[in-house]
DNA sequence: CTGAAAGCGCTTACAG
DNA sequence: CTGAAAGCGCTTACAG
């Protein structure tokens, strides 16, 4: 049986409560007392039952991971990694534990949500993407129970969240090729029900408005993140009668897809077509040619998002709400030549 | 406040004892009784708390995943995405919860461990690879903590653990380049504390010497599993009077800095020199050439070591202490041509 | 400065 | 079938 707070009372010749005030480091404790108790602390190996501690002081020590549904796929992106490997890293450094959890179905989702904040399993929870209004933020809200978003919210826009300016980034992608000498500008977009979705169409959508561009429904579509997403636009846009030059994908690993089955096929990157992708993952530099890509700064976001959440917890003033983390254009061979017209 | 067993049974005329039976599913418990609280409880919308419900039973529903040191760093690597993976979404399936934790320093790492394991706040932990005698996996073992490591353990063979055989997967890829008819062939290592780059470099001597082949110390090279350290090999290789024709490197990232190194300074892959790699990660597909990968099952290592490790942690019969997951070479251009000698 | 007591929210023998 | 009671390991007013 572990030790427990009563053993090293015992020992100590003291009652549990004293032990208590020294593990807590209470100010008005002899030192003389304070240092015996120490000594049996240590000569016992006592450490504290986290879950008795959480029990009354109702607090955990932890953050909750809320992973977007099929953590099956998700991994494949490197998005995740890259956000996760922020998030371990700063909760890591404030002497945070990180919890994961997801669901398969929605409902499953709901329930491990509930599981862990109802269960008061975690202090606060990182709600990773959103969609169309989606039903964990109003979980969170109506609980009261501490959260950031990574990604941002239509219905509540003044939630605590780290996100990008997406529509900005990818009204600065389209900007690049048309500045390239793109007319004709197509764009493989993500899952419609997600926000980041809208937002990049929409930025794209402006940047061709404000060049004087004409935008075409036929050079617009929809995927998921993964390559396969990113071949199908790529079959799609190449049987067109009039096809795009340029395409800014909302992902690399999707422009990586396209990339892939042009090259199949035995077009040219970018002398056929012309490629921007997000994210910046180190797939983009190292395939052939090099794909250019918007950095988003994934690390920072996960790692903010953090440190935004953790604060939160603490009750410390937040400066504002909403965290955007800067994004910066990395242009590579895949966006590099002229167009042709 | 949150609704305890307490107002449930209040408002339900009953106990809390009886709560607590219905909430188990305790058998001897009149069916209208049952009836009665239930619907309170979905009245009240009750939820246990888990760390009371811990407390009590001892148990959290929870595994513990410990990563190696660097956190940093590690997520820059596709396996351990790939393994994460593979736990997340079994133990999901299972119900179970995923906790990560890491330390900057070893201490740290230590203290980490000892606050999951001693504070009881997970069922049974995770140990992501083994160094030469780990002092985590002495640690577990003194304190009868369940656990299952993924990879090798020299010094405690009768742990459970999920692994490859990476000494045949090693003998098997150097074996596929001497079947390409190269007599020179070198080996990029891991780091020398790690089982796993032991465990490669045996294979790799094993397969040379079956055949006959002569092995150069200055043919092998250690690193890390970035891809820097491929890089680094490279320009040594390539700078020997003798220079190997063919390469095993420990990992595709690391084969991926070779690849690039050389393509950087003009040579031919796989003319110049035929690259085989480890862990059969996407990038390997999808490089210029693609990259011959022993593939190792990664997610399924992962799936495994989840399921093993909840299975021991509910103490059902394990009909093997050593899981070994199954590996297969997968033959890409970067190995593809007969060696000119 | 320190102890006795109550309590966090749950479970589980022990009676009946 | 059901309740009263003790207890899991800790914290924290309340006294002194």
């Amino acid at each position: 049986m572990a030790i427990t707070i009563v053993d090293v009372a015992k020992k100590a010749g003291v009652s549990p409560s004293t032990v208590s005030r020294v593990l807590s480091n209470h100010p008005r404790i002899s030192p003389a007392t304070a240092a015996k108790v120490r000594e049996v602390l240590k000569e016992l190996g006592y450490h504290p039952n986290i879950m008795a501690k959480s029990l009354v002081s109702k607090t955990t020590n932890t953050i909750g991971l809320i992973l977007p549904r099929p953590a099956e796929e998700l991994f494949l992106n490197l998005f995740f990694s890259e956000v996760i490997r922020g998030i371990v890293t700063q909760s890591a450094r404030t002497g945070y534990d990180l919890m994961m959890t997801t669901g398969t179905t929605e409902r499953e989702e709901l329930e491990a949500v509930t599981r862990l904040v109802k269960g008061r399993r975690v202090d606060g929870v990182i709600l990773l993407y959103s969609r169309q209004s989606d039903p964990l933020i109003s979980f969170m809200l109506e609980h009261g129970f501490p959260f950031v978003l990574i990604g941002r919210s239509d219905d509540f826009p003044d939630i605590l969240s780290v996100d990008n300016d997406n529509v900005q980034a990818a009204y600065d992608a389209t900007r690049h090729l048309i500045a390239q000498g793109h007319k004709r500008i197509g764009f493989v977009s993500g899952p419609p029900n997600l926000i980041v979705s809208g937002d990049r169409m929409k930025g794209y959508l402006q940047a061709l408005k404000d060049a004087g561009i004409e935008a075409r429904p036929e050079w617009i579509v929809e995927g998921d993140f993964l390559q396969e997403s990113g071949y199908r636009a790529m079959s799609f846009f190449m049987c067109l009668p009039e096809r795009p030059t340029g395409l800014v994908a909302i992902d690399d690993v999707v422009a990586f897809g396209v990339l892939r089955g042009l090259t199949e096929l035995g077009y040219k990157v970018p002398d056929d077509l012309s490629l921007v992708g997000f994210n910046n993952i180190s797939l983009s530099e190292l395939s052939t040619p090099p794909i250019s890509s918007m950095d988003i700064g994934i690390y920072q976001i996960g790692y903010t998002a953090s440190q935004t959440l953790i604060r939160a917890v603490k009750g410390e003033a937040m400066p504002q709400k909403r965290v955007i983390i800067p994004h910066r254009l990395i242009v590579r061979e895949s966006s590099l030549i002229q167009a042709k017209d």
